[in-house]
DNA sequence: TCGGATAGTTCGATGGTCGAAATAGTAACC
DNA sequence: GGTTACTATTTCGACCATCGAACTATCCGA
């Protein structure tokens, strides 16, 4: 009922939906894929007191420079982020979210923590502690397995 | 430790390594993420016995009908996937996969599933039911929020 | 102050995606 | 049985996200 397999697709199916749900949300807010995937980062840097430089953030994402140029671009121009000089080092930009990005991602955890809270209330302490140590290991595992391809383009 | 709040930022890192893998893959095997999905989508259904037509793929994926007839353009030039023609409706297209998919399949989930099952050893039967639990209320719970706002497209 | 290195942007090319029109096939109706 | 409306898929022309290379601005070491 509940091996391996099972919970290997339950996996996939949950990653796939949440996939259609950041792209749908997106959509109707006139925002790419990537442009939601930079939008995160930065406002996730930007609340941890650091904020994310372009080169960094194209590193993040495993894009180029100038792609992340034009990501930027169309965040800035939407007026959802802006872009500073560094006062110490003046080739540097650090990025930072306006209130219209904030407001953003309320809209977008508010109904996906709520659905989530409601789902999981029949779920003891305990077990979502389980859950807890499951999805770290499984997160774990995920990087892990990118790790070892990564040195292996298997090329058929 | 383990309230709603770390779960919710455990699901979506999740998502986020999957995607990100999800991603590495295909570009080592010269596919595009578009081409990796349509895959999945058309590997399952062939699988199952009814296989997927192209407008059948295109909604699924959410893609126009002229993007699909380009991914499975790709997709056959790779020699990942056949079209043939319904002998019924000769209108129809029957979309099957070559063994190259199949045996592309085969590496992109062994050594997933091999890095998870090895991840899981320490998890009791009852607490994997307990997490399938927990993962089919997760995806219950996204896909009813994305039709909620499916309707309501809040334009800022 | 000069040269190399670094951060970011601009530019031209590639190619994935789209909407509209074209093509091929089926079904309904007289 | 032939004409018309409809459906499934593909082709076509345009748009724009992404890329690599060249460029500008800035910093640091000698």
């Amino acid at each position: 009922m509940a091996d391996n397999t099972t919970l290997v697709r339950l996996l996939r199916q949950l990653v796939v939906e949440s996939d259609h749900f950041v792209g749908l949300f997106g959509e109707w807010h006139g925002l790419h894929r990537t442009d939601m995937n930079a939008l995160v980062l930065i406002m996730d840097a930007d609340r941890r007191g650091t904020p994310l430089s372009p080169s960094r953030l194209a590193g993040a994402m495993h894009l180029s420079a100038s792609a992340t140029t034009s990501v930027l671009d169309r965040l800035e121009s939407s007026g959802h982020v802006q872009r500073a000089r560094s006062t110490t080092d003046r080739r540097k930009v650090e990025l930072r979210v306006n209130d219209k990005a904030l407001d953003l991602g309320r809209r977008f955890f508010a109904p996906l923590s709520g659905a989530y809270t409601a789902a999981w209330e029949s779920f003891s302490d305990e077990e979502k502690a389980t859950i807890a140590r499951f999805l770290t290991a499984s997160i774990d595992a995920t990087v892990a397995v990118r790790g070892e391809i990564a040195g292996s383009p298997t090329d058929g």
